[in-house]
DNA sequence: GCAGGGGCATAGGCCCAGTCTATGGACGCA
DNA sequence: TGCGTCCATAGACTGGGCCTATGCCCCTGC
């Protein structure tokens, strides 16, 4: 189903934001290089396309509506994942300006580096990244060879070479759809089940299934079972999950967004640690500088995301 | 700063994304109502302006470069968020038509709720959600009414003749900026420290500040100081810390993208229960059906969202 | 080997959406 | 009362985007 075209244009909402940050729709205009009847024009006809008053207008500056207040916090979180694309965009062109070189892995360069890039752009003066990516055995054998200044793997292994530390933590969660009978166990299911279980899963060779294997080792004797279906993409499995086709092991990463919403549902595990460190790895006896040396700490200090503490 | 041309418009981005999941171009075309050529000027448009070559051109259809996957996996999240926009918005919309009124506290409207209709609308079809929002206490006071039939609560109390069950947890957090001294305290604070120092904080009488406070008194026997600087905002609370004005305590919520990108720190408690319920309410004897029901039933299976477990 | 069909790109013409400049009205303040 | 600020309206222009028509390529099946 296509985007709704009211929402496609994200341009107006983005005028909005300004608006209400710089408390005029002139200062906003300004703020957007165009002229101040056409941020007023864009801006009723965003309020009459979403029949919603957003804007209170008067002599001495214009204000968010209550309804408007709402809409701009839910118009922010969609233009900042716009803006993490356009700095991911960026990270991937092929240009001739100096760029540093890194790699990282599918799961790191999908939900998290576009943040640590995001948050690098205003020290970095100019310098941008240009990123590869790749399995973690790719990206260690990138920055040994010293195509990649700086990497980021997932997995237990710190490759030989590198100098390692540890920016977050992935947890492989069990889902499977509302109304599945794991669904209502509250206490989990055991690492015997799960290993017994026919999973939606991806291809053999992919780290996320590797990762699997490996952990279910070390918590039961009985080997994993045949897959139930064998699909190449996070997002197709979500949707044979959803569809109910059987449950499925996939990234907590991956999954935040449904279990969110509701639409799939986690199960825990018990007795079996399922989680993977992320580190961001350089070559060893060389000390980092300049933008890997920031990127780096931007990555280390967000490590505390998934600390169970509350 | 406003958001970068390229990205503004998610049309094509989200053209994109049928191409990856339909397998062809022209499909894609048929599934967003255009012709074949105009998708394909769209999409040949889009990799020039990126610079970025997305898709793989054959005789029998098109699969998304490596590259392409990426950009696409990025841009499913804007576009998920835009969706979600969306559906906050219709259920914000005031028309004529019959739409079940639902009152919600402004962070489960702000955070949540978005994606429970979104969940929502496959199954009831085209019957939609009248929102309104307020405090607490302006929601149960809705449901009391009939004005709402069904509410979103958040805080300790189940007011009195609604029927409630939890559909989440919010967990007050401490935030400082990177570099912060308490940002390297990964043992965490106390509660004394906490109730010692003065905070960036919300006006009196919000329901953070509220919570906070009530927290506080069960967790040291020193009163809140006052806080150092007090804003009406939560985006403006944040860009006060991030600044380095001193800590604040806002809704883990409210703050998750933040820390993820590094650009804020979570600082622990230590021995204080800062976490408070989220609950769907509804008069107290009777029952709930049709849309209303559907609505409560997907918050309360999105209700794992914190189970600590790993 | 050849015809047919699916898939994609190009060409050409049309139309409307969005932008600009210029101007006027409302409101608050000195 | 007069000025400055802020916003809306009017009118003209431009160009981007969409459509139809067509051609090329490649695979497949007869």
């Amino acid at each position: 189903m296509p985007l709704p075209h009211r929402v496609s244009d994200l341009s107006a909402f983005d005028l909005l934001l300004s608006v209400a940050e710089l408390g005029s729709i002139g200062a906003a205009a300004r703020a957007h290089a165009i002229t101040q009847p056409t941020a007023s024009a864009r801006l009723s006809g965003l309020e009459r396309g979403l029949g919603i008053a957003l804007l209170d207008r008067t002599a001495r500056g214009s204000r968010l509506t209550r309804d408007g207040a709402l809409v701009a916090d839910w118009a922010r979180t969609a233009v900042g994942a716009a803006a993490a694309l356009d700095v991911g965009i960026t990270s991937l062109r092929r240009t001739r300006e100096s760029r540093v070189p890194v790699a990282a892995s599918l799961t790191v360069a999908e939900y998290l580096l576009p943040h640590w890039l995001a948050a690098l752009r205003p020290s970095a003066e100019g310098a941008s990244v240009a990123l590869t990516t790749g399995n973690s055995d790719d990206v260690a054998a990138a920055v040994l060879a010293g195509e990649a200044r700086l990497g980021f793997v997932e997995g237990p292994d710190v490759p030989a070479g590198l100098t390692a530390a540890t920016v977050g933590r992935d947890t492989l969660t069990v889902i499977v759809r509302p109304g599945h009978r794991w669904a209502r166990r509250r206490s989990g299911i055991t690492a015997d089940e799960l290993a017994a279980t026919a999973l939606v899963s991806r291809e053999r060779g992919s780290g996320t299934r590797r990762a699997l294997e490996r952990a279910l080792r070390r918590g039961t004797d009985r080997p994993l079972e045949e897959p139930l279906l064998e699909l190449s993409s996070t997002t197709a499995i979500k949707a044979a999950v959803a569809e109910g086709v059987g449950p499925a092991v996939l990234s907590s990463l991956a999954v935040a967004a449904e279990l969110a919403a509701g639409t799939l549902i986690r199960v825990p595990v018990v007795a079996l640690d399922l989680t993977r460190e992320l580190r961001v790895v350089h070559p060893a006896g060389q000390a980092l500088t300049g933008t890997p040396r920031t990127l780096a700490a931007i990555a280390r200090r967000s490590a505390s995301l998934d600390d169970p503490a509350g």
